[in-house]
DNA sequence: TCAAAAGTGTTCCAATTACACCCATGC
DNA sequence: GCATGGGTGTAATTGGAACACTTTTGA
């Protein structure tokens, strides 16, 4: 880049907030967790932000932001959204980019798969340090996001496996809310809403009755967003 | 531009859905209109489309939507937010163009300001003709959201002027709703959530008895937009 | 038999809805 | 008066929250 001369091009990048769900730091309740990457150039260097790119010609925003995170962190997300395009003229010192941020959903499983290293990173959501950029504002609001989401939509799902017994669900939701949920009301909650589908296998080996196994009926969506669409990602 | 030689450049521009109240065609009840403008270069020369255009290298994305906003239709919104940012790469043909679109309330009298001609007409927001790139898609969807969020916040406020009735404002929830809603229970529900001041005024004239005037109290958001605050805009 | 979580039933409370009714004005 | 919309009162319904209670397993 051609130093002193400005050159008053708009850089267009995609960005991903990826939550997944992972015992809590001392080894308690499941806790939300976002994978961050550090950088490795001008500005903010060797400080830790969310993973994402230039946008390729050919791709479109949710096909980069897929592509993003198949590249740096090897995730393939269940939920993916776009969350919000920022582009405040002075959110990058120097240049001037427009980030167009997404916010994904991964399962446990997918995430353990993440190597972690001097690069990449798993942090407690709600514990960040500072961040590149305005990167600690985008992850504010995309919990922000997911906290009215989940009440209203099913997308809780995606943060669990295959199948899945009603108090996993439910500790999904107490800990993306971060409170106790009542175990009788939300049970009925989620069979009135629809989407669970009881499967015939239960979970023995615990020390009390064997829980039931649900799955989520594909047929449904995880969330409504209008004319979007499902494909809206 | 050089033609032939494919530049792989992807320009990004600012568009807005411009939301006004005004009679409906036939002079009836108020209904919803936007303002679209004609394209004078191809592609799609001669069709109608949402006013926008490219965001300069130092003014921010809202104030891209606005600066467009008062070039080409005059308009000062009371409500701007913003809607999606729309970016596959089949949208614009021959080039690639992500556009950041808002969407924005104006009340009646600005609307009545905007100088219709040959390049610029309102259109009743739920018929409308087969618009330039995918912007019937656009609008349905901010059409989506504003049905959605006049249930949920205070925006209908921005489509009124200074001071109004209970009546007027929800003959605006009316229309935008397209259902009728019971006078005495909105009333209650207006009245619960804040934010509606009574002024001493009432309206004369109409042969019964005169409503009281309300005005808003701009000391409470329009809308909660989380960390992103009020001036997400 | 006991502990613990699964799962069911019931009561209470708040918000929404439907609709009856009175009020104030112009004609 | 009487028609018209402004404004108040109230009962019925709904959905959620709280919590008692029964069930089924492992130890």
């Amino acid at each position: 880049m051609v130093q002193g001369a400005q050159r008053e091009t708009i850089d267009l990048a995609v960005s991903t907030v990826i939550f997944a769900l992972r015992p809590a730091p001392d080894g308690g309740s499941p806790t939300l967790w976002i994978p961050l990457v550090r950088r490795i150039r001008q500005p903010y260097e060797g400080q830790w932000a969310l993973p994402g790119g230039r946008l390729r010609y050919s791709e479109s925003l949710a096909e980069a932001a897929r592509r993003n995170l198949k590249e740096t962190t090897d995730l393939e997300p269940k939920y993916l959204e776009q969350l919000y395009a920022f582009g405040d003229p002075e959110r990058s010192p120097g240049d001037r980019v427009v980030s167009i941020v997404y916010w994904a959903l991964v399962h446990a499983e997918q995430a353990d798969r993440v190597a972690e290293g001097e690069n990449v990173r798993w942090f407690v959501a709600d514990e960040l340090p500072d961040l590149a950029f305005d990167h600690n504002g985008i992850i504010d609001y995309a919990l922000w996001r997911l906290r009215n989401k989940v009440e209203y939509s099913r997308i809780a799902h995606a943060l669990l496996g295959e199948t899945f017994t009603l108090s996993q669900l439910r500790s999904v939701h107490e800990a993306i809310l971060r409170r106790s949920i009542d175990p009788a009301n939300f049970r009925r909650q989620m069979e009135a809403t629809g989407g669970l589908v009881a499967t015939e296998a239960v979970v023995t080996g615990g020390r009390h009755r064997p829980p039931r196994l649900y799955r989520y009926d594909e047929d449904v969506d995880m969330a409504d967003n209008g004319p979007l669409g499902p494909r809206a990602s």
